[in-house]
RNA sequence: GUCCCGUUCGUCUAGUCCGGCCUAGGACCCUAGAUUUUCAUUCUAGUAACAGGGGUUCAAAUCCCCUACGGGAUACCA
């Protein structure tokens, strides 16, 4: 047998945002084409005209982006560093297909595959009340249409009424799936009904369209949600009517909220993707945490690349059972991430949310000060919208917390201390405090300042000039150093947290560092 | 109602296909300790699971059956 081209697709209906769920299914089709090294598409199913909109396919495109999740074929898109789409196949849009879709349901209807129903929607409605007050075991439609004579034909239409498609199902056939994740499954289709392939205004739906696409498309595999399982017993038919042998399924679990129940837009932190992406989540982050929803990396390790992902994805190996959603688990992730970065590459990842707070031009203008504050703060986020409260206390003067008041309450000399800490500062070679020109302070010292790390030379006070200074002065004064660093920190940034004391004193400089503390020893 | 799928620490999972290497491994969370000027990081240790019941077998988390519970489907949505 002839292996094709693997060939896998994406295809969501731009009727809301992307979430967690869709973004997986998303990843696990690329990782899957990447894998096998095939194409992956992605195909708009655009034919609920009253819920699609623009905005939503937007939000879909840029979601996919921003995980890094690139498509070869379907709606061109740039990304940045590249752009996405385009390809042979096209139109990528099903509601550009509708051709396509009018020709191969001629071909059903000649062929005996589909026929026309007249019944109305109030019927359908009708129909079904009595099978559920019957407790029937079979829900759905009852085949009134499905053997209409030429004259009864006629007579509706020349009352007007207008027919939709519907798909001729067989009689009481045991249908054999192999499912990828699933293995082999039986479906009795008694259990289906005969099903609506194009509405009566010749927009042809979701069963339809889809296996018309992937025999156009050349769809090899297709990964989706487990909610359309019996969506592929119907397909299986279709493309079987149609002469063509029926791509690899795989059906992949749902996701669940933290109760077990099914994902919805009111369930806290699962939101859209692009919620992810203006919180400050890593998009690295969240593209290893949601692989990991349903799936193993390996038995001793959860974090990975997008590259060693793609080396080590097994469709078959995705569980069969819904994985939880776990938010902690996913900041930890995150923290991981942010924490793997070099300073600098954490600092251009902050800009939205340190510019946020701080003048445009203060980016230039104290790119090392913003450096060392970025790095100071990156092992204590994990997520980048942190940063904005956690540098608060630098750009203006911060109120005390209760720890930090308490702390100062703690020592009873704690406002002499204040006032013989800031005499000393006074004497020092300190850098100035933002906004002012902290010179080329920063660009010598590379905080955080780690145990064991060369120190820099520089005209300025280092934060190890300014430990010796301080050890020398509370040694003079017989000040337990210990005892001292915990109310002063409170003075100066007006809580407990935070970095090393004298990485706070560096960062802070000295204007602001005296101010605080004269102000806290006279209050 | 009917059909399909599932169930390993609180959570994500490894192990299940091809029964013995499982006194069930890792990670998150939590707890304790170490390091430290706080917090965080880092490191060490600890708590914690094969849904229940029957079988098959010398041997079952792994195979079979039943029960319970959970999820999905049952649209002129996708």
């Amino acid at each position: 047998m002839i292996h094709p081209t693997p060939r896998l697709r994406f295809a969501p209906s731009p009727t809301g945002a992307l979430h967690l769920g869709g973004a997986r299914t998303a990843m696990y089709n690329w990782a899957l084409a990447r894998s096998l090294g095939g194409a992956f598409v992605l195909r708009i199913e655009d034919t609920d005209q009253a819920r699609s909109t623009d905005e939503s396919l937007q939000i879909i495109l840029k979601g996919l982006a921003w995980l890094g999740i690139d498509w070869d074929e379907g709606p061109e898109f740039d990304a940045g560093d590249r752009t996405n789409g385009g390809g042979e196949f096209g139109p990528y849009f099903q509601m550009q297909r509708l051709d396509r879709y009018r020709e191969t349901a001629a071909q059903l209807l000649a062929s005996g595959h589909a026929y026309r129903c007249y019944c109305s929607t109030e019927r359908m409605e009708k129909v079904r009340a009595e099978q559920k007050a019957n407790k029937s075991t079979f829900l759905g439609y009852d085949g009134h249409c499905r053997n209409l004579t030429d004259d009864e034909r006629t007579a509706y239409e020349e009352q007007g009424i207008k027919h939709n498609l519907r798909f001729r199902m067989p009689v009481d056939r045991v249908i054999v799936v192999h499912d990828l994740i699933r293995g082999e499954v039986e479906v009795n289709t008694k259990q289906l009904d005969d099903w609506v392939m194009v509405r009566p205004d010749g927009v042809p739906l979701y069963n339809f369209a889809c296996v018309v696409d992937d025999v156009d498309m050349l769809i090899t595999h297709v990964v989706r949600g487990e909610e359309h399982f019996l969506n592929g017993i119907k397909q299986n038919l279709v493309f079987e009517a149609l002469g063509h042998e029926c791509p690899e399924y795989a059906h992949i679990p749902l996701i669940l909220n933290q109760k077990g129940g099914k994902l919805s837009k009111r369930d806290p932190g699962v939101k859209s993707t692009l919620e992810y992406r203006d919180l400050g989540y890593p998009p690295e982050a969240v593209f290893n945490y949601i692989a990991l929803l349903g799936w193993g990396f390996s038995a001793d390790r959860d974090v990975f690349t997008r590259d060693e992902m793609v080396a080590a994805f097994k469709i078959g190996s995705v569980g069969k059972a819904g994985a939880k959603f776990d938010v902690t688990k996913l900041h930890w992730m995150c923290g991981e991430y942010i924490r793997q970065w070099s300073a600098e590459q954490c600092l251009v990842r902050c800009r939205q949310w340190l510019l946020s707070e701080l003048p445009e031009e203060s980016w230039d203008k104290h790119a090392g000060w913003l450096r060392n504050v970025v790095a100071c703060y990156q092992e204590r986020v994990q997520v980048l919208s942190e940063f904005p409260e956690k540098i608060q206390w630098l750009l203006k003067d911060p109120e005390l917390d209760d720890a930090a008041c308490k702390s100062i309450k703690k020592r009873s000399d704690s406002k002499q201390w204040f006032k013989g800490f800031a005499d000393l500062l006074e004497t020092l070679p300190m850098a100035a405090s933002f906004p002012a020109d902290r010179g080329d302070a920063d660009e010598a010292v590379r905080l955080p300042t780690r145990e064991g790390q060369p120190e820099p030379e520089s005209s300025f006070a280092t934060p190890a000039a300014l430990e010796r200074a301080a050890r020398q002065w509370a040694e003079e004064q017989e000040i337990k150093f210990g005892h001292f660093v915990g109310p002063v920190r409170a003075a100066l940034t007006g809580t407990n947290k935070g970095p090393g004391f004298f990485d706070v004193v560096f960062l802070l400089g000295k204007e602001a560092c005296v101010r605080r503390l004269r102000k806290q020893a006279e209050l």
